[in-house]
Order: C-alpha cells, then sequence, then structure tokens
DNA sequence: CGGTAGAATATTTTT
DNA sequence: TATTCTACCG
C-alpha cells in the first residue's frame, strides 16, 4: 500500500493530490480522467479519510462498481467498498428510504419508470376527457419531467402566474391539473419517478435542517463525474450537502454533455467557479487514447461550436489514418457492406470482435447492422434498446414482486389484476378506481376491506375479485422468503407460464423463455450472503439496467447509441448513418442550442475510437414505413478535409452482383483493410441447416444438444437440451447461438 | 368480459 | 415497419 503516482502526467498528479476544497477537473476525451478519479479516491483513503465519509456520483452504477473494484486493489483497504458510490438517483434512492418516513411515503416506495409514468399520465387525460391531440401523455410527462428537473414541483406551478398564462395561450391550461393530480397518485401508490428521487431529496434536505446537516458531516468529500451532464437539481443537491466542508471536486468536459433533453445544463459546470470562492482548476488535455488524425479532427468539428470552455486537446501517438466517409445507396446496403467490412477483417486479418463498436444516433438503426452480422455469423451485442426489465412479459412478472413489497401501487395492480386474464375487466377496475378514490385510499386497501362489498360489479365478478384478494394474500406471506421460492410460488399460483404455453406461438415461447432466465436471474440473487431480499432485487432492477453478467471473456461487436458509448472506447469505431435529418436530428436544426449538442454527440462519437473512424450515410433509409431520401450531413464537411477521405461504393442493384461493386475513388486512393469484396451469400429465411444431436451453444443458456427440428412456416423451431437449463424450445430467428458440432 | 381486427402512432437520445 | 391502442362483436 504506497502512493504510485509516477504513470500520471503532472497535471493529473496535481488533480489527484489537491484534495481540500473545489476544485474543478475539466477532463477531455482519452484524458485518463477515470484514473484520475480513481487515484484521487484512492488517495483519500490513503490519507486515512474514513470511506464512509466519501460521496462519489457517477453517471452509471456500472462505473461506480468498476470503480469501487479498482480502488479496493489500489488501497487494499476492505473498507473500500464502503464509499457512498453510484449514480444520484440509487444514491438519493438509498437516502429517500431511509428518510422516506419524513416525507410521507414508507421505505417500500416503487420507482416507477418512464413507461408506468406515461400510462398513468394517460389515464388522467382520459380521465379529464380531454383532447387527445392537445395533451398528447408523453408531451405532458416529458414537460412535467421538466419542470422537476428545474425544481418547480406541482404546488409551485399552480401559482406561478407566467407558467399558468403561458399553458393559457398554448390553450393547455389543464396541464396544471394533470401534473397536480399524478403527483397525487404517485403518492397514494406510495411511488416515485425517476425525477421524484431527485426532486423530494432536495426537498427533504430544504425542510430538514437536521437531516441536511446529518449528511452534511458524513459527506466529507464529494466527487462528481460527469458533471456536464447533471441538470439543476442535482447541482442544488451538490450545493445543498457540498456546503459545510466545501471539498467538492467536479469532473466533466463541456464539449461532451449531451443529455440536455434530460435537463442537463452545461452551465452548472460553467458557473462552478462562481459558486464557490476559491476553485482550484485543473485541464486535462492530453489525449492518450486516440490517433493524432483522429484527435485533429474532432477538433476540427467541435471548433464550430460556440458555447464552449477554450482548450488545447492534443495527442502525441502516432498520426494514424484518415477517417473513412463511406457512402451508400441505401440503409440496407450501409448495414450489409459495413457487417462485411467487420467480417472480413476479422477473419482474414485475424481481429477480434470486440475491437469494433458500431455507433448510431437511434436505436431503430440497429436493425440493418444485425441482420449483415447474423448473416456472417459474427458475434455481436445491442446494448440498450429494449432493456430487458422492460420487456412486457417481465414487466408483468415485476409488477406482481412490486405489489408484493407496496401493496398501495396503484399502477402495478392494474397491469396484472387481470393478466393472466381472470375475468376482471375494464369497467370493474374503473369502479374499484373510484371507489378507492373516493375513500383516498389505494386499490388493494378498497379490495383487502369490507369495502369490497360495495364495488357495484357482478356476482360472477366478485367472486373474481375474492379469488384475486386470496391468491395475493397468500403471495404477500411470502414477503421475507427468499427471491427464487417467492417467484416459484408466483409461477404457479398465477399461472402465467401455463397460459403462455397453452398459446404456443412464436412470441409466447420466446416470453417463457425471458421469464425462465428472470427466474434464473433471482436464484442466483437469491445465492448472495446479503443484500438478498426481494426489496434489495427490485431496487436493483429498477434503477441499474445493466444487469451485464460481468463475463468479459466474451467476443463481439458492440452495437449502442452514442448516448451508450459515452466513457467507452474501441480500435474501430464505425458512425453510421450520417445524414442531415437524422444526424444532426429534424429536430435540432433549427435551434442552434440543440444543433450544438448534436455536433458535441458527433463529437463524443469520433473520440471513443482508439486507431480509426469509419463515417458512412446512405442516399435513401427506410423511415416511418417509407424509404426517405436524404443528403450527407454537414457535420461531416465541418471537419477540416485533411483528416478525411471519402469514399463511394458502387452497386447497381441491391442484390450486389459481384460484377458491379468496385471501390470509386473520390479524394485519394483507398486504403481499406479490405479491398477485395466477395459476393454476399443469399437468402433472408431463417431457416438454417442443421442436425439432430447437433451440439450448439447459445448465449444464455450455454451448451446443449439439438432434439428436434420444425422448419414449418417458415418459422424454424428447435428443442434444445441444455447442459445447465434442460430442454428449451428455441426459434432460430431470435435465438443468438453458435453451431459447436 | 374476452378476443380480434383494424386504427393509430412513432423515431432522438436515458437514469 | 413494428408496436400499441381502440372499437366492436360474440
Amino acid at each position: 500500500m504506497h502512493n504510485n503516482f509516477s504513470q500520471l502526467n503532472s497535471e493529473q498528479k496535481k488533480a489527484v493530490t489537491h484534495t481540500e476544497g473545489p476544485v474543478m477537473i475539466i477532463a477531455g476525451p482519452g484524458s485518463g480522467k477515470t484514473r484520475v478519479i480513481t487515484e484521487r479516491i484512492a488517495h483519500l483513503i490513503q490519507l486515512e479519510i474514513p470511506p464512509q465519509n466519501i460521496l462519489a456520483l457517477t453517471f452509471t452504477n456500472k462505473a461506480a462498481k468498476a470503480m469501487k473494484n479498482r480502488i479496493h486493489k489500489i488501497t487494499e483497504n476492505a473498507n473500500a467498498f464502503s464509499i457512498w458510490m453510484g449514480t444520484f438517483h440509487s444514491i438519493f434512492a438509498k437516502i429517500l428510504r431511509k428518510e422516506s418516513h419524513i416525507m410521507g411515503y414508507t421505505p417500500y416506495f416503487t420507482i416507477y419508470d418512464n413507461e408506468d409514468s406515461v400510462k398513468i399520465i394517460r389515464r388522467i387525460i382520459k380521465e379529464f376527457n380531454l383532447d387527445k391531440d392537445m395533451y398528447n401523455a408523453k408531451y405532458v410527462f416529458a414537460r412535467i419531467s421538466f419542470m422537476k428537473n428545474n425544481l418547480v414541483d406541482s404546488k409551485q406551478y399552480n401559482i406561478d402566474q407566467d407558467l399558468i398564462k403561458q399553458d393559457l395561450i398554448n390553450k393547455r391550461e389543464e396541464f396544471k391539473n394533470i401534473y397536480t393530480k399524478y403527483c397525487n397518485e404517485c403518492h397514494t401508490s406510495n411511488a416515485m419517478d425517476f425525477d421524484d428521487l431527485l426532486l423530494k431529496t432536495h426537498e427533504l434536505f430544504k425542510q430538514n435542517k437536521n437531516i441536511l446537516e446529518y449528511y452534511q458531516s458524513i459527506f466529507k468529500y464529494i466527487l462528481i463525474d460527469e458533471y456536464q451532464d447533471t441538470n439543476k437539481v442535482q447541482d442544488a443537491i451538490i450545493k445543498q450537502i457540498g456546503r459545510k466542508y466545501q471539498n467538492v471536486c467536479i469532473v466533466g468536459d463541456d464539449s461532451q454533455s449531451i443529455y440536455s433533453f434530460r435537463g442537463a445544463n452545461i452551465n452548472n459546470m460553467l458557473n462552478f467557479k462562481m459558486f464557490y470562492k476559491s476553485v482550484k482548476e485543473f485541464k486535462l488535455e492530453q489525449n492518450y487514447r486516440s490517433t493524432q488524425n483522429i484527435v485533429n479532427a474532432a477538433n476540427s468539428l467541435i471548433a464550430h461550436n460556440k458555447n464552449k470552455i477554450e482548450k488545447t486537446i492534443f495527442s502525441e501517438n502516432e498520426n494514424g489514418n484518415k477517417i473513412k466517409i463511406l457512402k451508400y445507396a441505401n440503409d440496407r446496403e450501409e448495414g450489409d457492406q459495413i457487417s462485411d467490412i467487420i467480417a472480413k477483417n476479422i477473419v482474414k486479418n485475424k481481429k477480434k470482435a470486440s475491437e469494433y463498436a458500431i455507433l448510431y444516433r437511434t436505436n431503430s438503426q440497429s436493425k440493418v447492422l444485425e441482420d449483415g452480422l447474423r448473416k456472417r455469423e459474427i458475434n455481436y451485442k445491442i446494448f440498450g434498446g429494449l432493456s430487458f426489465y422492460q420487456r412486457k412479459e417481465i414487466k408483468d412478472v415485476m409488477a406482481y414482486l412490486k405489489l408484493i413489497i407496496n401493496n398501495n401501487d396503484n399502477e402495478s395492480l392494474i397491469r396484472i389484476i387481470n393478466y393472466p386474464t381472470r375475468g376482471i375487466g375494464p369497467t370493474t377496475i374503473e369502479r374499484i378506481r373510484k371507489t378507492s378514490e373516493k375513500k383516498n385510499q389505494s386499490m388493494w386497501q378498497t379490495l383487502n376491506s369490507p369495502l369490497i362489498e360495495e364495488i357495484n360489479v357482478q356476482k360472477k365478478t366478485k367472486n373474481h375479485l375474492t379469488d384475486f384478494v386470496q391468491m395475493m394474500k397468500k403471495l404477500l406471506q411470502l414477503i421475507d422468503n427468499n427471491v427464487f421460492e417467492i417467484i416459484e410460488e408466483l409461477i404457479i399460483l398465477t399461472n402465467i407460464i401455463q397460459k403462455l404455453k397453452e398459446d404456443p406461438t412464436d412470441e409466447n415461447i420466446n416470453r417463457v423463455n425471458n421469464i425462465g432466465e428472470l427466474v434464473n436471474s433471482m436464484k442466483m440473487f437469491a445465492e448472495r450472503k446479503k443484500n438478498n431480499t426481494l426489496l434489495d432485487f427490485i431496487n436493483e432492477v429498477s434503477l441499474d439496467e445493466s444487469k451485464d453478467d460481468e463475463k468479459t471473456s466474451q467476443d463481439y461487436v458492440s452495437l449502442m447509441t452514442i448516448h451508450q458509448s459515452k466513457g467507452l472506447e474501441f480500435p474501430y469505431i464505425y458512425i453510421v448513418g450520417l445524414e442531415t435529418g437524422l444526424f444532426p436530428s429534424q429536430k435540432s436544426i433549427q435551434e442552434s442550442r440543440l444543433l450544438e449538442e448534436e455536433r458535441r454527440l458527433f463529437y463524443v462519437a469520433i473520440t471513443r475510437a482508439i486507431n480509426q473512424v469509419i463515417v458512412s450515410h446512405a442516399k435513401n433509409r427506410f423511415r416511418f414505413g417509407t424509404i426517405t431520401q436524404s443528403e450527407k450531413s454537414f457535420f461531416i464537411d465541418e471537419i477540416n478535409p485533411l483528416f478525411i477521405e471519402e469514399l463511394t461504393y458502387k452497386s447497381k442493384s441491391i442484390s450486389l452482383n459481384k460484377k458491379n461493386q468496385e471501390w470509386k475513388k473520390i479524394k485519394t486512393p483507398p486504403k481499406l483493410e479490405n479491398r477485395n469484396l466477395r459476393k454476399i451469400t443469399k437468402g433472408i429465411s431463417h431457416i438454417i441447416d442443421l442436425n439432430i444431436n447437433q451440439k450448439i451453444i447459445h448465449n444464455i443458456f450455454g451448451e446443449g444438444i439439438i432434439k428436434k427440428i420444425d422448419n414449418s412456416n417458415g418459422n424454424q423451431k428447435i428443442t434444445v437440451l441444455f447442459v445447465k437449463n434442460g430442454e428449451k424450445v428455441l426459434l432460430t430467428k431470435f435465438a443468438k447461438f453458435k453451431i459447436i458440432s
């Protein structure tokens, strides 16, 4: 256990060792930011600061976990894991659960995700009999979210004459009532949405001096990563808790601020110096990640932004190749050809799939790339998009689990009271809701009381209701059992899986498999030594979407949105869909503030690369079910031409006939690692050549042997006996597996 | 109440 | 296009 800063440059070293007072570290891309943060915290611990007095807020929980491990390694201090480290949301959820009674919640409050919130708002709009076009639920939710992130709660909204006047002009004068009702609904459900986790924390500290003082004295050293992406509430909370010791260290890069749609405000970073009297500022300007060409290209792009902190990012690595700009006829060709280039590099040039990442502006762009990679049997992994816990069937099961923890959660109750169908329809649900509302209580409280008799429904329906209550009561008794026992019992009592199996469509088979996966993960969760209760489980999955099993040995191409690529690096970066209207997005083009953010987004994308950046655009693209034409993004032309070379891909037909393929030079000769383009294996059919008793390896279930193949209906179904997971029916169209014998 | 067919809607990005 | 929502009939 000794200090070893020898590998840090002098500016990094200063940033690590200057521990007292407010500090601002401006860290350009690839400047060793993560190292500086971990070393800084490790340094504090080595200075005998108790780890439980350190608060470190990161952008994702995954990053927090990785950092904790590294700090633990450096310091060899067993207590290193008691640092308060995590996202704003997860840390404050922890505090709120502890102090919930003061805020009028129980410690078991549910956390609603955006889908839940929108559904509630949609119901309110319907109940108010409002025009669905004037009051679009998603728009209303976005506005509520924006208000919360700017410290305007529903009470304040109602007395803010400017806002009310504005709504009146826009003919949305009911907004304030929807906002109020939504907050009430959440409160009776004993639930908070994502924004509440921040807003209520701020309120808690504001209204309770003693509690604020307690946390001020606990958090002697505060460190916040990615400060450029904090919003007003987050900034305000930091000001609250940092006031006592003022040991607040913020780290970030204004040029990488890409979350303004979530209320993030670069000014939090720019104003930091004005709030504290003596801010010590460090600039990490040397990029150790990328080639000089990449850094220069990125610099020339970001120079077009006006609103930024001046700094000079430079690289002393080798010059490297120019950025390649590839032009395709349409999105299919783009996906196909890029897959082809990557596939060839992997097969012929012995590159690893994990050296490649494909980045895009919108999730929907992943599809063509997926097709291309799958066709060539290249391993890939799509990050984000529909996360596992957002799938319908998983959310259904989770709703039961949430209800066990928090019976008052109306949203979850409405979701599952008739799923699987048990004769309780919309009319009945509406009546329960009305009765409950009158009594100012949750729907479960109504059902679980003599009041159930007052609900005006037919006798048959009433029996269905009491059956449901009986079943739920059985489940509620299990609350302290281990999570695996709970889920097993739940599946038996509710018949969820059985019902799905009765109607074995492709989709339902997939659902059963997904629920199976959930059961598996709960089994693993139950085997933990501590923090393995149902509440722990729900808490973890509500806030930590990245439940990636850290099996890093897997070799795959990474596909993700640029937003998700923040903080990551790859040797080869492909950025697809560089077309005006898509990137920059249509909505951003008129407003310079938004356009600058899109430019920063492109900047982030380029600076993920270590060796080479390849950018592509297509003339025609399939969007909203029709083909749209678009032009090369003007962002490309903003890069100094010295650092790019443009190529165009010629093919006369989409069937990609061998003879029609050639690369046409626009400026400099193509130096692509793969010059000889081959014909593509034809066929989009999902029937794969498989044999009984063949061994396969599945990305989730592991190794198994094919027992049955069913090629009817053009959808190939195979029954596989897995070594560890038993027999499963898979659709080869969806399943991700490899043949190993 | 349940199921289905046809309509409506969405494509910016996420804790 | 893909998914989710709504209306209507059995």
